[in-house]
RNA sequence: GCCGAUGUAGCUCAAUGGUAGAGCACAGCUUUCGUAAAGCUGAGGUUGUGGGUUCGACUCCCACCAUCGGCUCCA
């Protein structure tokens, strides 16, 4: 007798070998028919596994995450059979489950494109309608590796597996694959499907490696599930910067500097906006600002360790017959900076911003609209103290940062530790010291973190800042690097109590990161629809006719005089047009004035994505929406 | 950098080897209008760049450039 613990705590009894599947029909039909794994004591099998003894058994459907994943693995198998139909010298690399979805690498020499996505699905869907069960045979690592002599991506997958008893799973007409499983009792159980895209992707993730074919496939319960999914794709579609940034004239880029983002009069308001909030804060935080040249001699780059590192990312020029490179990072200027005066322990902490303009030569196949740019300017400052100080500052720039992040409403934010990596300066016990200062600080302020072994910047180890957008993606911003290298090798020296030359410690810190890279993300955040004291036309005055235009220069002079961004549609248009037209351009107020508002002197507003309106006095709107920019407001309901 | 796809008017897209077209936007005229797009007329293109095949190329071939989807890398 098995006896089976449910997960609401209540027990039931069976004969032993009765299978999980059977137990789901025990406990009903309903249950049995969306059932599409189990887990046994904590471990996730398939329903035809045969219980025994005392166990705790959850059945699995696609309702739990995990369900999904087992649904989406087995769908991974049955495109691969479609493919391996179509395509028979097809050899099967790897087919693991991501989120929304699934791939499949393979190693075809004739390309897979787009227009065979109909064909591979057709496929599937014969194989679905076959409804054959998924069959599991175990083996012993030896007998496997047997079978699969000759498969080098078969047996290399063995290799990586855990355990001696290596899994097979066979459906339709003889297709077989090596896998841990589990999977889904029948092919008819893997819901709707979609072949998605086709991609290149190393083996290993190794560029010395072939080039596989991946192809990503997604899979949902119902065809409803994945109708929402396909719309949501298109939502993001139309969330994006690159996509908007040229809609709303805000940036563009030109084949004259791929990489080179040219910022736009209306993304420049949005930049300046960023970076006079940015300058309050910092001033509060008591940092002092400088600028250093982009431009400087190559030899302060060979100190610095960034040739040694950091060459690949670098452009060069040469004038005089002298060679100098155009700055990737701030530091090193920082550091000249530093050097021109001598410095006490009394200064200390030493907080310098820079928001600095460096260049980084990125492979041409990773740039990626504001995201991923040759040229950016950092939101950099660089911290000299003495070692007790480190967790001080660390913390400070903890608080900083999230003061700075909610006033964009991002809450959602967490942190990563990156430790030493392969290519480094400094010995491996400052590189200890270093890390553990950050670590102790994480702690002191009772943060959570991941680590990212050997994920480090050459010179220190970092903490990152991830923040997640409104569509749940998460983004790296801010980075806090803490350095021991850079000070000893400029020689930067601060006189101590003990009257002894010491050298200072350096924190180099971002806080958004990239204003180019930072501006995409919030343009995708907030759909382009930003908060009142970011928006680059804040109100459009919409006059009913010509008539009424004089009254609405009278408006739109009150209005800048309080410093709103404004402008006034003089066009020929139907008040409807201008409406339309105002709303397209994502608009936040529009005030319409006619004969009736210029009489009583009130405006008729208008919210951007709120059909009703609201008439009210001049002064009262100029007062709410002074107080929506001063707050930093959302929300612009009046 | 690697694999694949794409590149036609300012934008979104047609045109499958035989004179390059539409909608929106733009310009002019008419309309002077009360809350999500009035009407008419017009202008606008060396089809990414350079070569090749052909009587003839947006269309077929080659190279390069850029962009897009990924991989590696990364703020």
């Amino acid at each position: 007798m098995a006896r089976i613990t449910l997960p609401d705590g209540s027990t039931l009894e069976a004969a032993d070998g009765t299978t999980a599947g059977q137990l789901a029909e025990q406990i009903g039909p309903g249950l049995a028919k969306a059932a599409v794994a189990a887990k046994v004591n904590g471990k996730l099998v398939d329903l035809s596994t045969p219980l025994d003894g005392e166990v705790a058994v959850q059945i699995i459907t696609t309702r739990d995450d995990e369900g999904l994943e087992v649904m989406r693995h087995s769908c991974a198998h049955i495109m691969a059979e479609a493919i391996c139909s179509i395509w028979p010298e097809t050899k099967l690399v790897y087919g693991p489950t991501v989120e929304d979805g699934f791939y499949y690498d393979v190693d075809l020499d004739e390309s897979v494109r787009p227009s065979d996505f109909e064909r591979i699905e057709e496929k599937m869907s014969e194989i679905i309608d076959a409804d054959t069960p998924f069959v599991r045979k175990e083996m012993n690592r030896a007998d496997a590796l047997e079978k699969l002599a000759g498969d080098k991506y078969k047996t290399d997958n063995i290799t990586h597996a855990d355990g001696d008893i290596i899994s097979f799973y066979s459906h339709g007409d003889g297709f077989e694959d090596l896998c841990r499983g589990p999977h889904v009792p029948s092919t008819g159980k893997v819901g709707s499907p979609r072949v998605m895209s086709v991609a290149g992707a190393y083996w290993h993730g190794d560029p010395t490696q072939k080039m596989l074919q991946r192809i990503y496939g997604t899979a949902w319960p119902t065809k409803r599930d994945l109708d929402d999914y396909l719309q949501r794709l298109d939502e993001a579609k139309k969330r994006d910067h690159r996509v908007l940034g040229k809609q709303l004239d805000l940036f563009s880029f030109n084949e004259a500097g791929p990489g080179f983002a040219f910022v736009h009069h209306k993304g420049m308001i949005i930049w300046n906006a960023i970076v006079d909030f940015w300058r309050g804060v910092h001033d509060r935080y008591g940092y002092e600002e400088i600028r250093t040249p982009i431009i400087l001699n190559e030899e302060l780059w060979h100190r610095s360790g960034h040739w040694d590192n950091y060459k690949e990312n670098m452009y060069f020029t040469n004038f005089d017959d002298t060679d100098f490179a155009i700055k990737p990072m701030n530091c090193p200027g920082g550091c000249l900076v530093y050097k021109t005066r001598q410095h006490s322990y009394r200064e200390f902490p030493m907080r310098v911003a820079e928001l600095g303009l460096v260049h980084r030569h990125e492979a041409s196949g990773v740039m990626h609209g504001l995201f991923r740019v040759r040229q950016f300017t950092q939101d950099d400052a660089h911290i000299f103290c003495t070692p007790d100080q480190i967790e001080a500052e660390i913390i400070g720039v903890i608080e900083l940062t999230f003061e700075i992040y909610q006033a964009f409403g991002f809450e959602d934010f967490h942190i990563e530790l990156s430790t030493k990596p392969e290519k480094h300066i400094g010995s491996d016990e400052i590189w200890e010291t270093a890390t553990n200062a950050l670590e102790d600080a994480l702690k002191q302020k009772e943060i959570e973190y991941k680590i990212n072994e050997g994920d480090g910047a050459f010179y220190g180890p970092k903490i990152d800042f991830h923040i997640r957008d409104c569509l749940k993606r998460s983004w790296q911003l801010g980075t806090i690097q803490l350095d021991f290298s850079m000070p000893e090798r400029f020689g930067l020296e601060y006189t101590d109590k003990d009257n002894i030359e010491k050298t200072p410690v350096m924190i180099h810190r971002a806080v958004l990161g990239s204003f180019e890279r930072f501006i995409g993300i919030l343009i995708e955040h907030y759909g382009a629809n930003f908060p009142l004291w970011l928006s680059p036309e804040q109100v459009r005055i919409l006059p009913i006719s010509e008539k009424s235009n004089d009254y609405a220069g009278q408006v739109e002079r009150r209005l800048k005089d309080s410093h709103l961004r404004c402008s006034i549609d003089s066009s020929g248009e139907k008040i409807g047009a201008k409406i339309a037209k105002a709303h397209a351009e994502k608009l936040p107020y529009m005030l319409v004035v006619g004969p009736r508002e210029a009489q009583a002197g009130t405006v008729n507003v208008r919210i951007h994505g709120i059909k009703e309106n609201k008439t009210i006095k001049i002064d009262e709107f100029l007062t709410i929406a002074k107080c929506i920019i001063a707050e930093k407001k959302i929300d612009l309901a009046l």
